[in-house]
DNA sequence: GATGATTTGTACGTATGTATA
DNA sequence: ATATACATACGTACAAATCAT
């Protein structure tokens, strides 16, 4: 799931990803503690590649460091989700936009696919396959824009907010103004219409971000104590 | 200069620190080998933070490294540094986008200045005091969209074309073309006309790179071995 | 406020794996 | 191809700092 460390050998790096992985399902909540011995335990190794997988997911941003007292998996306020989702705004409808001119002839066809499915699993009221065929929607068009640079970014940014989006599609309501928006990118990307492909990639996450933020507010304070 | 880790205290982050420092001026050019035991004699300290560092150098695109063989400078193909300019015009689009609405008074009257400052420097032919401004312009208006993720985000990019991008204008034909662009540029965000702004930053940026893959074509093969 | 316990930060030793002759 | 040299990767021990009592 998670493609953080360009993917190498090395038990730090492997740490790296699980941990990444149990932050982005939402298994360490924002604010938990990251005890190091805890954790070498847990993964059956010793402190150092866990000190150094916790140095990687701090200039990630998946994780905080307190001055000698310790790493803590990142928490955020409102205004700062709110901030991350605007970041991402941005990068996906540059990706957008490249997607609706780079995308080739079986990556078109599988943009169709997937949209299609999104309309059934909607008509199926089934929130729980909707929000996959979603994040598989977006990654799609994310990679569709053939620019390793801005994937990885955008990438980047979505892991960072995951175990904040999870309510997303609690109201039945969102996931069919989720999927309007989504016919509306994905016309404009097979038309090639650049122009629209960006202008609703953006304001589709707009609404998203609206959406989420309605729904969670109390997780942000930092529980740090 | 540069922003890496959150600032802490912390030998591994002061490492990370000097060392992006070094590559980013050009210090340690790309490809250079890195080696753990070198650099802590250099720092005078044990490998260990080093390590660190290096971990951290990595997971920010500055450093790569190669399975039980340690790490090298980031080195990048021509077709690699123009993605990475396409992504940062991207970005600092968006940021010029955002300033154009929230740029404070203080801000704008600095924003003025600067851009008058560039002026003196190009009639007086002066290249470095060019650069030198075009980074402080650039920076203002990335700083000015108020938007911490999408700042960061932007440096951390700027960061690791940093040593690619010296030979920017060489020419002095370049110097005068910036210029031209940058007054585009500054005036719609004065003027708050989003747009424009937006345009104008986005195809700066693209003359920038076409600019620059001129000039830096050798650079690129990664000397590795 | 001082002392003890816990945890991080740094240093160093050993083993494994890669490159070279 | 085998062996040697060498640097990295991991583990462990010590020191320093923070938190709790």
């Amino acid at each position: 799931m998670t493609a953080a460390p360009r993917g190498r050998g090395g038990l730090a790096d492997e740490v790296c990803r699980r941990i990444a992985d149990e932050i982005a399902l939402g298994l360490l909540a924002p604010g938990t503690r990251l005890d190091e011995v805890t954790l070498a335990g847990r993964f059956a190794v010793s402190r150092t590649p866990v000190r150094e997988a916790l140095k990687q997911l701090a200039t990630m941003g998946l994780v905080v460091y307190r001055r000698n007292r310790g790493a803590l998996v990142a928490s955020m306020t409102p205004a700062e989700l709110d901030q991350m989702f605007e970041a991402i705004g941005e990068l996906e409808a540059a990706c957008a936009r490249h997607a609706a001119l780079r995308l080739t002839e079986p990556e078109r066809q599988r943009l169709g696919e997937l949209h299609a499915q999104g309309r059934l699993a909607m008509q199926a009221g089934d929130v729980e396959r909707y929000a996959a065929v979603n994040l598989e929607l977006h990654a799609a068009i994310i990679a569709g824009c053939h620019n390793p640079a801005l994937i990885e970014l955008t990438n980047g940014l979505r892991e960072r907010v995951a175990s904040f989006r999870r309510t997303q599609f609690r109201h039945i309501e969102r996931i069919a103004e989720s999927y309007a928006e989504h016919t509306a990118i994905v016309e404009a990307i097979l038309a090639r219409d650049v122009v629209t492909a960006y202008r609703e990639m953006r304001s589709h996450l707009l609404a998203a971000r609206n959406a989420t933020s309605r729904v969670a507010p109390q997780w942000a304070t930092p529980q740090s104590k």
